[in-house]
DNA sequence: TGTACGTATGAAAAGTTGTTCATACATTTG
DNA sequence: CAAATGTATGAACAACTTTTCATACGTACA
């Protein structure tokens, strides 16, 4: 009964799509890094990247990448202000999702 | 004012080493195979491995691998009974996690 | 216009995770 | 005990992700 090539497939009530989905933002989320950016956001309303590099203490380019990593797949926004740009978080439902954890006790 | 080396630290409610737990859970979560043994044992209280690959119609050797590393950080728990060895979930809140994100509209 | 500052980008290196395959181990049953 | 069944394991490889570094781009202001 060996089961044969052919991805992932059940009959629940999440569809093998919004499965994909939810992965797809939890991958975004998880890293200690971005859990802080989310942190710091929830927090702030917006911040320009130097803001959140000095709280983080995360070097700008580094920063960068993962900013517009979860700004890609939705999670910030970002505007402009002259010299700087303002990132502020977009999916708040991510909030819910690391406060859901973080509130184990077990953690 | 290019901060230097050191990881990232903060002065929020959660602490860097929760951020790290919290970044564990959701990297152990974010795949789309293991989203579905979460939903599948939300629902189930405890399946063979047999039982979980016929019907996520997943390969036993890999699931084998997924199944452990998830026991292994503590999400799901195992007990032998005969030839089986069933496995159940142990660490309940990553399925509120999945539904928070999983009630999302957007997704 | 040139210089300084804030931010992005791209490529290479390093690190981690997912998949496969072959094989081993444990338990039951003939 | 041998064979069959269910599950785990380890090594090799492929596929990603994270980090670093150098450099480029955009805006402001002298």
């Amino acid at each position: 009964m060996t089961p044969t090539a052919s991805p992932v497939a059940v009959d629940m009530g999440l569809s093998v799509e919004k499965m994909e989905k939810v992965a797809f933002i939890l991958k975004t989320t998880a890293h200690p890094t971005r859990i802080a950016i989310v942190q710091l956001l929830a927090a702030t309303d917006s911040l320009s990247v130097t803001d959140i590099s000095e709280k983080l203490n995360v070097e700008q380019s580094l920063l960068s990448h993962h900013l517009s990593g979860m700004k890609l797949k939705g999670i910030l926004s970002s505007t402009r202000d002259g010299k700087n740009i303002y990132y502020a978080l977009k999916m708040r439902e991510v909030i819910d999702v690391i406060q859901c954890l973080a509130a184990c006790t077990f953690l």
